[in-house]
DNA sequence: ACATTAGATTGACTTAAATCAAGGCCCAAT
DNA sequence: ATTGGGCCTTGATTTAAGTCAATCTAATGT
């Protein structure tokens, strides 16, 4: 029910070396490299509920989410899921699992509808071993990443319920567009919330402040946004960094 | 008054070469990188307040905590301080500025006198890019920096002020004790407050609650824990990793 | 078309933490 | 010894967010 499709890369089209191309880690990386990735990897289909890996589970693949969305979460010891990210079309996840332990440090599951590549970890580990360019590259994915997680604390701590929806919404956004700007939720307002450490309930009421506050127009998944500048000044202000934020 | 002595290493006994040997970052490194580290490097000692480097100076230099503690932190568009992280004796800083943007992500100031070795970044990037083995390490750092950041935005969400307290104590506490342990408070209370994310009034009541909860003594910065299992599942309940976390 | 159900909202209330204000303690400089 | 200033604590109050419970809505399957 979960797996709705699985195929060998080299009989599609958009296969996973174009997939993988697409992504800065792997862009102008050696061809054999990725011959190798995509002749042994896989594209599947999965629907959303399906759980990719668990925490503690043997990391043998890394992933590329193509379309749809994966959150990646752990369990606390009193049962509570803590969210630790959820992840767009273009992330690459289990990529961070590479060295001693092997195991993942969380769990993954698919929360829209998603088109997910696999690839070895192996060839990834043998790759960031023989070949230096590459290995700078992930360096340089690492303490981006490294330089993510420092804005998120960051977020978490200074930045109230409805601002850290309005920044979540912000990034929601690619580049600064002209006004009026209309976008839609991409998975569940539930998730959005635990996403952004806070409850439903508080997400609902800091949407709500947010229509009060700078008329946004909400219906369903579909908000509009009156003011780009205003949700800027509203949301960013008590941030260290300057919108748009990610460079 | 701030810089109190500078010296060339080798000038030193326990010059960097040993100090950065007892990183596992260095351990094993090639002699030969070590001895450059070592001729271009200097060991200072500053005392509270000193700033290091601020946030976008040029990235130049990496530091290594000899002893005594480091704060790093950035500045909000209103002036407010976030702090990102308080480094103890044998952390290394500034070390993952090392890439194209070649400034400092933050700002770093001493918060309790310390002696600090500063290297040139250039050496350690050269060695990356031409050391195999050393950029495998420097992978493997970083991850663990990653794990570092997920269990602190993990803390963030999921603990209340006394249990995140107790987190930090226990963290004060290399390994399993025998009760009671008796520790220092590292650095002060208004600076533990921040880099637990909360206010210093919050901080002081959180204190007042695990000595009636859990009879810590207190007195100045002098805490003695009667019973570690105590604490242990007062604080650690709520969390994804079990005591002892750091692995 | 209808029932079912997951997701979302709303209201009432509680609780944790922030804020505001006052005062105490200890160390350092005079 | 006295003064002054960080640093810390304590009390009173406000505010933000969590919790609990009741609906409401929209999508799904029969």
């Amino acid at each position: 029910m979960n797996t709705l499709s699985s195929k060998k890369c080299q009989s599609h089209d958009e296969g996973p070396t174009a997939a993988l191309s697409e992504l800065v880690l792997f862009r102008d990386a050696d061809p054999a490299f990725l011959t190798k990735l995509n002749n042994n990897g896989n594209i599947q289909d999965f629907s959303k509920g399906h759980v990719i890996f668990l925490q503690d589970d043997l990391a043998e693949w890394f992933y590329v989410v193509l379309s749809g969305w994966v959150k990646l979460f752990r369990q606390t010891l009193d049962g509570d899921e803590v969210i630790v990210d959820v992840l767009p079309a273009g992330t690459i996840f289990g990529e961070t699992d590479l060295f001693d332990n092997k195991q993942y440090s969380c769990s993954a599951e698919v929360v829209q509808d998603a088109k997910i590549a696999a690839y070895p970890i192996s060839i990834l580990r043998n790759e960031i071993a023989t070949n230096q360019t590459f290995s700078l590259k992930m360096l340089k994915h690492l303490v981006q990443g490294q330089r993510e997680k420092d804005k998120e604390i960051e977020h978490r701590t200074i930045q109230n319920a409805p601002q850290r929806l309005g920044c979540f919404l912000l990034r929601l956004i690619p580049a600064k567009k002209a006004n009026p700007v209309v976008l839609h939720l991409p998975y569940d307002k539930t998730l959005i919330a635990s996403r952004l450490g806070m409850q439903s309930e508080t997400f609902s009421r800091a949407l709500a402040r947010l229509k009060d506050d700078l008329g946004l127009k909400v219906s369903g998944s579909t908000i509009e946004i009156k003011s780009m500048d205003e949700l800027i000044s509203y949301t960013c202000s008590a941030c260290s960094n300057a919108y748009p934020c990610e460079d």
